[in-house]
DNA sequence: CTGCAAATTCAAGTCGACTTGAGGTCAAGC
DNA sequence: GCTTGACCTCAAGTCGACTTGAATTTGCAG
């Protein structure tokens, strides 16, 4: 049988039935069928969902991704948008680890108190403008 | 006169009064006076606020950050939290590198759609598992 | 003294991505 | 045939970090 179950599909994407359901409310998803009240989902299912959760990860809103699936179901995603967000994700690795740095450094200063450390003022200095990008919330 | 008005505040520090007033509710700033209704700062008050936007960055909360700040006043963050924090980054780090590879690479890549290109499914299958980290929202 | 821009308070609203809860349905196993 | 547990629906709630709006108060320029 080519088709998963939702139980399955949890299994094996980890992801709850809640957010398979919210998902699919978006748009996002569609299942192939019901078995009884079940849904059942085509294979294919599962790279969505990987793909869902990359986009995520690449700082994309679901709505964004939505928008990257054709009317067919394919993903059909501007490479202008794939380059920009690159763009934006390699400004945000550069901030994070001037971050990491100071934070290292801070953690190993002797300087009694950090505001005492010319290193840790200085990544003060350059902290202060922080791009604005989406969020993962967590699943507490 | 060694006080900041509000609106010096407001305009050193890029943050509107109503996000003052509310991290003055969690207990991160605290106006030294007032003149009138109107709030009076320390000149410090604008470290502070580029230590708060700088632990925003590095993925701590507010009550995170709130916690770092000893009863005098002095930030007093623990070293281990420090460090554990950056390794953190450093995870984050490598996954978004990896990931602006991936998306530098679709966005040039000659398959006829993203899921024809082997490197891209390649980066589906590494990008499930992502890291739990809070946002930054922005000031739409 | 008057006017007004800039502050103030307090409660309530927003946003995105989900989660939770109450009450209902049903396929499969005994 | 009956139970059971996994799923269902739909509305409402949550979380963090702010923002907004209405009604008020002020400091200061003219």
């Amino acid at each position: 049988m080519d088709t998963l179950d939702i139980g399955e599909v949890i299994r094996h994407s980890g992801l709850p039935a809640s957010t398979l359901r919210y998902y699919e409310e978006k748009g996002l998803i569609r299942p192939t069928g019901r078995r009884g009240l079940r849904r059942l989902y085509h294979p294919d299912v599962l790279q969505r969902l990987a793909l869902i959760a990359l986009g995520r990860t690449a700082g994309f809103s679901l709505d964004d991704i939505a928008g990257m699936f054709g009317p067919d179901g394919q993903p059909q995603i501007d490479r202008q948008q794939l380059l920009a967000r690159a763009d934006e994700l390699e400004r945000t690795i550069r901030r994070l680890s001037a971050l990491r740095d100071g934070l290292q450094h801070a953690a190993h200063c002797p300087a009694p108190n950090h505001m005492a450390c010319p290193t840790f003022r200085k990544l003060l200095q350059t902290a202060g403008t922080a791009p604005r990008h989406p969020r993962q919330p967590g699943k507490p």
